[in-house]
DNA sequence: AGCACGCCGACT
DNA sequence: GTCGGCGTGCTC
């Protein structure tokens, strides 16, 4: 008996979602084999679904506790995944709580696999024979297509319906059994294409067409110098379809279709030499990492180097051995700095080896990338988070950059770390994972020590310029002292000597957790967006209130409305606000002969497609000195020779939000923009203006002393329990109805408390059931416990068992965030 | 008795 | 997540 274990792609926590089917013999359906990694269309209960096959075997008998097994309906699909990659979904469901069929989902292709649907009322639904399906051999599922399959139960349980006893045919008879409604299968959005390749045959080369046959004769002529493909000849030739099919049927031309190939366009070619001359770090680094790859048993690299240090080019010489021992590399960038700079970088390299998979790319471009790496025509995928999943195999490689940014955690089920599940996948497959950082994270170092990871310090800009001095500007002392401008003194003086040396300025509005409200001077009101639990900032182009996580809007009112008191004053600092100061601030110096350009870049400015590589074209192209002003989106990926002053507004808003990471955040956030001044050989300087000058983490980040800011935190959070010390998990609850769900989540304590003791999980500290920071957005209420629990804890073992009896509340859902970045 | 509705458990 | 079974309770 030939058997399939199944995923069933049905998100539910509670569902056991691994099924056994049984493989018609017969099974004749759709044209693809099946394989581990098909979808596959498998009736489930009274409906069809899709599902994902685990495992392809013989037995004669099954495990599972059933009477009779049901079978397989159509494979969909080629195999998209891999038995590693399976064994990688598991892991990743167990450890995050996460339902399997949304880990083994991340391996599908852009587009996804398409969908099974009820069929309408009263369509024709097939009885007993199997429907044909209107599939030739060969051909590849398009959108639409449809597969039909009868939605009744096969046999038992129809024939266990008891017999219709009345004989009075005026009544209605009791309701058939379970109407056989169909279920139809359509096809992904996204499909492979194929190619119509056209010969011709000798018949053909010696036919000569009748003389108005000028299309034919045309058409013949273009295929005597080779095979052509329909889909250029139809761009040279009207009707190019008709005229080649009646040449095929007078067997002129033989037609092909063909699997297209996505082979990468050579954009550039490669061209394989050092562009520089490589310090000795950077030859320490990529020795450990060639030792690493070497060895072969999944070791990890973190390459600790300031910006400029030259960590892309010790990325580009690993892959490159990696390329030459015949394996594949990932490299995982921030969605932010998979800029045209950045790609240019590994294009320049490695030429069409390199596929690229990003968000800002559309379905068909990422489908189409994707592709490329499937038919093997990549060997290098540089990507954000989700790349890690794409069907690359034989990998010897994984890069991170960036290592401590917080978007390589998903913050949507599964809550992964792509961090971890890298490294996962390098003690898998023997390959060697490279973490770089010029702030590595704690959690990183703490691996370092633990896991017995590789360490190495590209201590030097690779160009040897010296990081740029850091004066810390006390903005209180500024304020006593009558200066009412956001701009310190010190740093407007900077910023005219900079510009009057034509010289570019950074500046940095640290807008996380400040941006501009409003406030009324009589009773102290501030209006609140009305859909979330938000103060509304307050625009400048518009003149209107708005909410940043809903999108509401509405005009600046003219008097307070609680109080009807006139004076409602705006404060904080927007973009726009700081541009308009800025502007008129450079405008009144004398000492500037030229009208300073300033390119702003904040969300507003970089929306649009492509529109943060446009700022920055434009901000590189002034021959003159110009400023860039931003939000923390400046301080990545960003390098230009002539910046030599980085001025940051105010450093330490991001110091007091409530989440236990907001201080190694804000020393991040300064050390990698202080990082943008002075990269070549101009000297720069950073100028950081704050009201809490003697904070750690601005003082340690300062004096770039990274270890006294280290040894610091580290003792914070070890007297508060947090990690690297404890491991902790968030749960949230999220729901329209505001007490519904906070007792949904109560509810939930009560049982998550119970479980806990009766595992002996005596030392876990679980919180009350508390507002979530961020209490409503978009009309949904939140709360959350947080838990922590000792390092050594089998956090997600524990609490796998609980998600997985617990009942569901209708209107509330529950999430567990199993080590979340973020607890707002 | 007949029907509407809502909860609960199964789903291979 | 979705479906159907079955129990409760209301109405004719």
């Amino acid at each position: 008996m030939k058997l399939a274990d199944v995923i069933v792609d049905v998100a539910s926590a509670c569902l056991e979602s691994m099924y056994t089917y049984r493989v018609n013999d017969t099974f004749d359906q759709g044209d693809y084999q099946l394989e581990v990694g098909c979808v596959v269309m498998v009736p489930l209960g009274a409906r069809s679904v899709l599902g994902f096959v685990a495992r392809v075997y013989t037995a004669d008998t099954c495990a599972c506790p059933v009477k009779r097994l049901r079978s397989i309906q159509r494979v969909c699909s080629q195999p998209y995944f891999t038995e590693l990659q399976l064994q990688c979904a598991y892991y990743m469901a167990r450890y995050y709580i996460a339902p399997l069929s949304a880990c083994i989902r991340l391996f599908m292709p852009p587009g996804g696999v398409g969908k099974v649907v009820r069929a309408p009322h009263g369509e024709p639904v097939a009885g007993g024979a199997p429907t044909p399906v209107p599939v030739a051999g060969g051909t590849p599922v398009v959108p639409g297509e449809e597969c039909v399959v009868d939605g009744a139960r096969d046999g038992a349980s129809v024939l266990a319906t008891p017999p219709v006893l009345s004989i009075d045919t005026t009544l209605p008879s009791a309701p058939a059994p379970a109407p056989s409604r169909a279920w139809i299968y359509r096809g992904p959005v996204m499909h492979a294409q194929q190619d119509t390749w056209l010969e011709i045959t000798p018949e053909g080369a010696a036919y000569a067409p009748p003389r108005n046959a000028h299309r034919q004769s045309a058409l013949l002529d273009a295929l005597r110098a080779g095979p052509l493909l329909l889909s250029e000849l139809a761009l040279q030739f009207d009707r190019a379809t008709s005229t080649v099919n009646s040449l095929v049927k007078k067997g002129f031309i033989t037609k092909t279709v063909q699997a297209h190939s996505y082979a990468l366009s050579n954009v550039n070619q490669p061209h394989y030499t050092r562009p520089f001359q490589l310090n000795e770090h950077q030859h320490a680094a990529i020795s450990c990492i060639t030792q690493c790859m070497d060895s072969a048993c999944g070791q990890a690299v973190v390459v600790d180097g300031v910006t400029g240090s030259g960590k892309t080019e010790v990325y580009l010489e690993a892959i490159a051995h990696c390329l030459q021992a015949g394996k594949n590399a990932i490299v995982l960038v921030p969605e932010i700095s998979l800029t045209p700079q950045t790609v240019a970088r590994f294009r320049g390299r490695f030429g069409n080896m390199v596929a690229l998979l990003h968000s800002r790319l559309t379905t068909k471009e990422r489908f189409e990338q994707w592709q490329s790496i499937y038919q093997h025509h990549a060997r290098v995928v540089v990507g954000a988070r989700s790349a890690l999943f794409c069907p690359l195999r034989d990998i010897g490689l994984i890069i991170i950059d960036e290592e401590h940014v917080e978007t390589y955690k998903q913050e949507a089920a599964p809550r992964y770390h792509a961090r971890d599940v890298a490294w996962w996948m390098a003690q898998q497959t023997a390959a060697t994972l490279v973490l770089g950082s010029a702030t590595p994270s704690l959690e990183t170092l703490e691996a370092v020590k633990r896991e017995n990871w590789h360490h190495v310090k590209l201590a030097t800009r690779a160009n040897g310029a010296p990081m740029p001095p850091i004066t810390v500007v006390d903005m209180a002392a500024e304020f006593g002292g009558g200066s009412r401008s956001m701009f310190s003194r010190t740093l407007q003086q900077a910023l005219v000597h900079t510009l009057q040396h034509n010289h570019k300025a950074v500046l940095m509005l640290n807008q996380r957790g400040f941006a501009r409200f409003v406030l009324c001077r009589d009773c102290g009101y501030t209006p609140e967006c009305t859909h979330c639990s938000t103060k509304l900032t307050f625009h400048e182009v518009n003149h209107r209130l708005m909410c940043h996580h809903c999108g509401y809007s509405a005009p600046l009112p003219a008097v307070c409305p609680v109080c009807k008191s006139p004076y409602l004053k705006k404060f904080g600092a927007g973009t726009q606000r700081v541009e308009a100061e800025l502007r008129s601030f450079l405008s009144q110096q004398i000492e500037l002969t030229y009208e300073v350009p300033v390119v702003r870049m904040d969300a507003d400015t970089t929306s649009a497609r492509y529109a943060h590589e446009r700022l920055l074209d434009e901000f590189a192209s002034f021959e003159t000195g110009a400023v860039l002003l931003g939000t923390q989106m400046i301080a990545k990926g960003l390098d230009f020779k002539d910046v030599t002053l980085v001025g940051i507004i105010n450093a330490d808003t991001t110091l007091n939000l409530p989440d236990y990471r907001s201080h190694e955040r804000t020393f991040n956030l300064i050390e990698q923009v202080a990082g943008r001044a002075g990269r070549d050989v101009l000297p720069g300087r950073v100028i950081l203006q704050t009201y809490n000058p003697h904070v750690l983490p601005i003082q340690a980040a300062a004096h770039y002393d990274r270890s006294a800011f280290i040894t610091g935190e580290l003792e914070k959070r070890r007297q508060f329990g947090y990690p690297p010390f404890t491991s902790c998990v968030n749960i949230l609850a999220w729901g329209a109805q505001k007490e519904a769900t906070r007792h949904a989540l109560e509810q939930f304590r009560v049982v998550l408390m119970d479980h806990l003791a009766s595992k002996g999980c005596t030392t876990w500290w679980v919180s009350d059931v508390l507002a979530c920071v961020l209490e409503k957005v978009r009309e949904i209420y939140r709360f959350h416990i947080f838990i922590k629990a000792p390092r050594e804890a089998a956090v997600s073992a524990v609490l796998y068992e609980l998600v997985r009896k617990r009942k569901t509340v209708a209107g509330v859902n529950i999430a567990i965030d199993v080590d979340p970045l973020s607890v707002m």
